[in-house]
DNA sequence: TTTGATCGTTCGAATTTATCGAATAACTGA
DNA sequence: TCAGTTATTCGATAAATTCGAACGATCAAA
């Protein structure tokens, strides 16, 4: 298994945080970040496979979007939330009240 | 020839907006709009067969971020600024600031 | 009105990407 | 060592992207 790849915050690309946001099981994903810390892929339930969850997850992470921390057989996963603040000032607060906004319904 | 279609305010989905925005050749053609009022595809060379720009701006009008008017042979395309505005509150603003402090160097 | 030029969409094929189930690898605890 | 749990990787199928070529719509000049 080869190690978890995470790119350095001045790598991290717009294009590929919208990109990895642009789909809505990432989506879902951050979303639950956001108000979670952390949490392992087995946390969530999305009706996808679980080959596919971990292929989201990938997305996630090498977009620069999250980070990964093993510990024994779960990983870990939280938002890079300074690191996005840092990139891009106000992105992910801003989306992430858009999604709120959707999900109640405005 | 179909006509052509736009969404609804409310029927703008963030996650549509979040997809069309996560390709580097529709996140050029936005920032372009940003400083642009109205382009026509031919106003643009992106390197890019016309096939596929026709396809980038039609994700992009079906997502609603951007509004087509027929003028001529000539499809002139805007931003939907106050739609977006209203739908999901400074997402686009700072997306567009995101993209320029990206393309400026930091 | 017909011809030619321009602009953009649609079509069909090739490449790329996403998704799934099965197999594999890493770790823990009995 | 042996299950049991967690997540990634592999191989095949399904879906999306891209391109060039063909088509359709519009306008202007002859």
């Amino acid at each position: 298994m080869r190690p978890i790849h995470h790119p350095n915050c001045q790598d991290i690309a717009l294009e590929g945080v919208l990109y990895a946001l642009g789909d809505p099981v990432r989506l879902e994903i951050v979303q639950r970040l956001a108000s979670n810390d952390e949490l392992s892929c087995s946390d969530l339930d999305l009706g996808v496979a679980k080959s596919t969850l971990s292929h989201h997850f990938k997305i996630l992470r090498e977009a620069g979007v999250l980070h990964c921390r093993k510990q024994g057989t779960q990983h870990m996963n939280s938002l890079r939330r300074d690191d996005l603040e840092a990139a891009f000032p106000g992105l992910l607060d801003t989306i992430l009240q858009a999604a709120q906004g959707a999900k109640v319904g405005r």
